[in-house]
DNA sequence: GTCTACAATTTTGTAGACAATATAATATAC
DNA sequence: GTATATTATATTGTCTACAAAATTGTAGAC
């Protein structure tokens, strides 16, 4: 399974590790260390930079270094914002194509209900699969409308969005009612109540931004 | 003014090559051959490509190499619905704020009058010149909502835009026709009608598609 | 004459080495 | 004792060189 190249590999690794914290925020990523640590080499490591400088997972300042870029109130409420353009975007488009069966998404959610609780595990590995499977409900989501542009930029943003989401799932019960929602918002779609559903959505995003927020406020993880 | 560094310089340079179509669709970037015509080494213009490659300019086929992407009806479309729903949530997110001056922008569209007729030029630098002041006012008034993050998104997003624009420019009129429907979507913004603005919008955006989804199909330029 | 197999060449992918700049640490002056 | 300047170190930025894989061309067999 090792057919991709290292620039995937190693961007894949970082990006994950970024995403659970094991590379916390504004940590320096000195690409010697790093490249060593990953037994590889540091030109596939910059490359896997620059595209993660691009996801805003780094940033990288000239002549000083790259670091892994900051969490902020700011930056959690433009995901969000951003996140409830597009998915309520995709609705729309589901709306005027009358698509109501999303297998994929059926899938995912089914998927995601079967993991374990509690959801954040002790094990690196065990934390970055339940992230993955969480991520996949609304990547199939953005996916079901066909937009493949729409899918690219949603699977940007997730990768941050992610990031957050990993706080927000330490909060007791908050991958169940999460959970709840989705489905919840799943029955509205297959039913063609298509605003109810973005309304839905609406609420589910606010509400997460809500909790989220008070831990940012707070310091409470990371 | 040389104070970027090789990575960040030759990025620029591809991606306006690539809009302008001096590097045209599904041409093969041979990595020995452009980091000799740039007289640059490898390493920062394969950074250079996986950037391009994430804003969807080039394509990578992995041991193959990498190509300039392709321009299709379908992708045009994407690219089309995806600026509709960024530009229409920034006009929202303007309503909600009451936000009705727009300086900057304003300065935009003035630039933008200013260039002279015709608007292609036969001189690359030119051409790219013009192709710049033209996607300022659209980025200028994503920027006004104060969403960085929306930014960075239509940001990229822009530059596969300005390549179906490009495109567009060529077609007789085309560019003042453009800078009318600017003007009165600005005026409409000033008198806090924001919701015929939205209108007027969408009008001028599906007015756009339709003149150079005809060129796409007779494959008319590029 | 065409198809297949092998070899040569080209090109991507990766590694390692060098150069330039920024940071730090130490020494000297005030 | 503190502040500044200078030197030393470490790290980014870039280049050159090597390894692996893919493509192309040629030769031989059917």
């Amino acid at each position: 399974m090792d057919t991709l190249n290292t620039t995937s590999r190693v961007l894949e690794t970082l990006r994950e590790k970024i995403i659970i914290s094991h590379l916390k925020p504004g940590y320096k990523l000195n690409e010697i260390d790093i490249s060593e640590d990953l037994g590889i080499s540091r030109p596939p490591l910059r490359e896997a930079l620059r595209i993660l400088e691009k996801d805003n997972m780094v940033v990288n300042v000239p002549r000083k270094g790259t670091y892994v870029s900051e969490l902020s109130l700011k930056d959690f409420i433009e995901v969000s914002q951003t996140r409830e353009m597009i998915e309520c975007y995709c609705v729309d488009l589901l709306k005027a194509s009358n698509i109501r069966n999303l297998p994929e998404v059926e899938s995912a959610l089914r998927k995601a209900s079967e993991l374990p609780s509690p959801f954040i595990s002790s094990d690196e590995a065990e934390s970055i699969r339940h992230i993955r499977v969480m991520r996949d409900f609304h990547v199939r989501l953005v996916e079901s409308t066909g937009n493949s542009l729409l899918s690219r930029i949603y699977s940007s943003i997730g990768y941050t969005l992610a990031r957050y989401q990993y706080i927000y799932f330490h909060i007791d019960d908050a991958v169940r009612q999460s959970l709840d929602d989705h489905a919840k918002f799943l029955e509205l779609i297959r039913e063609g109540s298509f605003d109810k559903a973005k309304e839905e959505l609406r609420k589910h995003i606010n509400y997460t931004v809500e909790l989220v927020k008070n831990r940012i406020i707070h310091r409470a993880v990371f």
